[in-house]
DNA sequence: GTACAGAAAGAACGTTCGTTCTACTATCGA
DNA sequence: TCGATAGTAGAACGAACGTTCTTTCTGTAC
């Protein structure tokens, strides 16, 4: 079995989705991405219609990702409140292994500015699914005004993935705390 | 008086910073701020090294503006509770203002993944001067536990400016609402 | 067996990238 | 007046960019 098992067109997104949020999309050339993934020019064309379908790909799956840990947190049961505990603690811990370059969507946006483009209807609908999908889980939780509660936990989460890549994981003690203290949960 | 009255290296710098700003830093060429500078390609070499020097000079620029914020600020007298004060507000009126395609060196940082480089050193001088020039704003102003306070002030900050940009203005509310709710503040 | 689709391989397109270079001109202090 | 300095103007560099193309191979379904 060797690294060139999985599908071509896996294997690309694979790759592009690594070398994207590693390095930046700007700075990954299409050849570089192809080189990697040990697949030719002509292939990658047949799969994407050009670089920035590539991107977008990139960003859907990430946020298919995130919603996935939100399926399966809502399915394993347990108290609303203790819900809202582990979303919180998810995030931290979400940052702290997997996000330490920050956060694909906010880095995406700062080489995207043109608010009209598919990049940032991707974000713009990952940005809105999370802020709605966080006061429902306030809301369920009891917590006094959820709307701001869950605006405010957003902005957290946020800053922690940018704080964790910039200065480090001691911000996640920052987050916790903060976000906890927010969300009326013991500290 | 013509539009290119203002020295040539000042009339670069100003070039980049906006466009750097504006559109990306990999995404703008340097053949687009010579044009839009009115500055030929010999002479921008003559004052920078290279593209990078250029956007070090960007980013070294925005900071000194920042600290200038925080000199008047702090020469305009005023309580220490009262400074404290204004540097919430003047944190979201920024954002709301000034900032609106998001944080410059967050941005930047999204696109130069390489912690040695000189990019990142800027980008890590400033934030270590404002966490900590915070922290002793927060000192003086006698809040309590004033270190995580200051923590999570700049969590919000980074936050507030990643949210103006990609959510819209509404979320200065959730800023300044938080802000002052953790720094004791009336609400 | 034949036909067809998907993938591999690689040449080539024109454009833009950042950078270097030469040559000419204007300014200004020594 | 001379010579250094800074700016203008524009050609040119090799490399990388994203994209398109033709050709060959390899399965698999009819």
């Amino acid at each position: 079995m060797s690294a060139t098992t999985a599908a071509p067109r896996d294997r690309l997104l694979e790759t592009a989705a690594t070398l994207f949020y590693a390095e930046g999309i700007k700075g990954v050339g299409v050849d570089r991405i192809l080189a990697e993934a040990k697949v030719t020019r002509a292939t990658m064309y047949r799969h994407f219609p050009g670089k920035e379908a590539l991107v977008v790909a990139y960003l859907e799956r990430e946020d298919a990702v995130i919603r996935g840990y939100f399926e399966v947190a809502g399915a394993a049961g347990g108290s609303s409140r203790n819900l809202l505990e582990r979303v919180i603690e998810g995030i931290a811990e979400d940052a702290r292994r997997y996000h330490r370059r920050g956060c694909p969507f906010i880095n995406a946006a700062a080489e995207y500015p043109d608010v009209d483009g598919e990049v940032r209807a991707v974000i713009d609908r990952h940005r809105t699914w999370f802020r709605d999908t966080l006061a429902g889980v306030c809301k369920a939780a009891d917590v006094p005004r959820p709307g701001q509660v869950a605006a405010a936990l957003v902005l957290l989460r946020d800053a922690a993935l940018v704080g964790v890549y910039l200065d480090g994981d001691r911000v996640t003690t920052t987050f916790r705390r903060t976000a906890r203290q927010l969300a009326g949960l013991a500290t």
